[in-house]
DNA sequence: TATGAATGAGTATTCATTCAT
DNA sequence: AATGAATGAATACTCATTCAT
């Protein structure tokens, strides 16, 4: 009579989707304020409004937890890229103007970008993490190296650097900026790639 | 009797002034293998061959040495900028060149940039240390923006930014390569840095 | 409508009664793997295949199931013991032949025997658990001791000792000498009781 | 001027192993209460009236500390075989007498024993404390051996079985009793082997 | 100055057990 | 009857720090 589709009761999934959700969220959270060794599961456990334990209920460790975070990641950014790249026909002024809103959505949310700093570290420190940040990484960086290099096509200049490489060079930028911004101003990342990309297109040999 | 000026004894100052320097050493090796957190005071200790005791006698805390090892990175850096200005009458091709082999040099020992990192993240999340941090991360700030504020006036061109903030990019860049580069490839912050700063020198407008 | 007699389906009872059979199995292979306390229930349910909760179906707790093993156990040795006793007119050697089989059957599966040890040892802990391994033990005890005295009648000699107080040591002896020889070479322990028994015949006065 | 031999104060040396020895003794006391694995780290530290630090202080790990009671334990049996062995000239009535008094000093402390067991039993689920152990039983085996072996000798008869068997046989006799015997009667290890023995001695084949 | 034993709060993780489903 | 998420206390062990030597 009152499980299912009521409000009051949760099916028991639900139940637990929503503890998972709960607890994902505020280790983000937490690492982002205080890094992921400076966070501990009992921090995100109290903050969250649940026990310990149920934390291992639905983590198997502090590091599966990271991946899980990761893995979400990767999704959100996966969809970015994707509207970045599928729609034909675009000006170069319009796909500059798309990675402009690109970096600015990416951090709006400034959480995402910390937590992608602690994501690299972990993965500088532990091998385990390092294998699936690495294929999550290399995935990303050549998504955003086609959109660099459909930019370069569009306007009939020669890449003065693999584009891929490039691409990286930005979310450099970008996790740098991050890390000076922290609790201060605006991100000012989009307009510094965007600002850089013209001018490596100034600079560039026409094609052929 | 035996100590003073004798190489064999070192008077007490200079021994212990070289407890300092080798517990510092030891400390910012582990800060960048292993992060501040994730370092501990027996760690340093026990890799420097001293005792917990003698950390103590040196340092009042965790946080002290890391403000210790910030001051001998500001002034390993304004030495280096230094260098970069002080000279008059350089052609462009002159500076980009300098500034591209600063920027290899800061990193050649990748391990100074992780340690900024690093510092860069405690200050985010000590106050007490975002104070002291400032300062050393401004002067730093404003006098690469010097720098780079002199490469467009010496090929008469418009910066399309405060040199500043373009100042800050290069270090943003920087430090986000070295995260992605942590015991891999070369770096090639340097090589980039200069490749940005040709494009907006090609798309700047002239001077007036 | 489907279930009773038939093959595929159990009755409700029997699908029970082999639940509980599993989980009483995988306990004591884990008890006697890793001793009672070093056994979690999770361990053993997981092992059978089973939830946790289904243990909490089956045992109300940790102990009730060690109780339900010793149950078992004693059920086996009474079995073993009066298969001893009960058939009249042998020879002091047919007699001997059968307790040197009895300590190999109760022995060749070892584990019967670390069990046997984990329950003294919990015994030894819980009171409440003391009391009914007593009776247990006390009665095996009697059984045992009742063949060796008849042993000692048949060849007319005095027993050295009260034949329980014998029959206590091969016990004792045997559980000994399982605790030397987990994972090693063959049960001895048969031998060695037979061995001992010629010995205390060859030294004992005649009746009367 | 008031350390060294002042009753007051003991050095930093004496300090520690007064700590050290404080904690042996309580730990050793907890395992025969509550067995190795049912002794925690707290337990131990908190009835020696000591922090959970200052166990870390003095032992690697609870691990590392039974290796040390086991060391312990070694010692004290190795006198006692010694003086078992070394003295000349005795009749095998002697050895008798002092075979059974070495039973029941060895159990006085029934304490000793009921550790013992507690090390079998951890040398048969760790590898790395096994190893140690080995070596420490097989002396013991050895030693003990050489006593049965030389009362064999001394009664100019054939030992029915490799006196170290026999001799392993009398230790796991004396185990088995001890698991018996918990909390209740004295100890008649001593007086069985002794009987025992004597039953071997009759029974056996005089030397060629 | 330097030592290192000791502290007490903290770490990640596992436990037996409960209870809504 | 069986599930498994959740609990809260316990586990072994590490931490930064103190202080008598």
């Amino acid at each position: 009579m009152s499980q299912s589709t009521s409000k009051k009761r949760l099916s028991r999934e639900d139940s637990q989707a929503q503890t998972r959700a709960r607890l994902s969220e505020t280790a983000q959270q937490l690492f982002v304020e205080n890094g992921y060794g400076g966070t501990s599961i009992r921090d995100i456990a109290e903050r969250a409004g649940y026990s310990q334990g149920a934390f291992y209920s639905n983590f198997a460790s502090k590091e599966e937890l990271l991946l899980s975070l990761l893995r979400g990641h990767m999704e959100a950014e996966a969809v970015q890229l994707s509207s970045l790249m599928d729609s034909e026909g675009r000006t170069p002024e319009q796909i500059l103007t798309e990675l402009e809103s690109w970096a600015a959505t990416l951090n709006h949310d400034a959480d995402w970008c910390m937590l992608s700093i602690e994501l690299q570290l972990h993965a500088n420190r532990s091998p385990v993490f390092a294998t699936e940040f690495q294929a999550v990484w290399d995935a990303h960086r050549a998504g955003l190296g086609r959109v660099v290099g459909k930019l370069f096509a569009t306007v009939k200049r020669q890449p003065p650097e693999d584009p891929e490489e490039l691409a990286a060079a930005f979310m450099a930028l970008t996790h740098g900026l991050a890390l000076q911004r922290v609790g201060k101003g605006p991100d000012s990342s989009g307009r510094l790639i965007v600002l850089f990309l013209r001018g490596l297109i100034a600079a560039a040999a026409p094609l052929e």
